[in-house]
DNA sequence: ATTCTTACA
DNA sequence: TGTAAGAA
């Protein structure tokens, strides 16, 4: 597929495609015509891609973890360094605390929620 | 009509 | 990241 199907298919500006990919985060071939050319993998490559960069992980780190979260459940050997593994580690531990963040947030705009039914009803 | 590269208020 | 320009 070409660039502008991949843009549609993950909700990504086109501008952030090639940038991506100059990032070195997902790959690509040329047509004849010198124009983009995406295997499907990379419609989900993306995505993850995206949902690293939502979480906060800077495009350097998403290029160096990402052969490790590849969903093969192969284990690359060569990324199985001490500093890959604290890396990792201090990712898995951030990822944590957003979540931690959200669950706070969440149930507070819920019981608010709640509340807001709950006096409408009484009303 | 689409995509490409380069550059920047 | 968005957007513009000029070319293919």
């Amino acid at each position: 597929m070409k660039i502008g199907e991949l843009s549609q298919r993950t909700d990504t500006p086109v501008r952030m495609l090639r940038y991506y990919e100059e990032q070195g985060l997902i790959h690509s071939e040329r047509l004849p015509n010198g124009y983009r050319s995406y295997e499907d993998y990379v419609v989900d490559r993306v995505r993850q891609v995206r949902g690293l960069l939502e979480v906060g992980l800077p495009t350097r780190i998403i290029k160096q973890i990402l052969p490790c979260l590849d969903s093969s459940r192969a284990i690359y050997l060569p990324y199985v360094t001490p500093d890959m593994i604290a890396t990792l580690e201090h990712e898995r531990d951030r990822m944590a605390e957003k979540i931690e963040c959200l669950t706070k947030n969440h149930r507070a705009i819920n019981d608010y929620l709640d509340a807001v039914s709950h006096e409408i009803r009484a009303s």
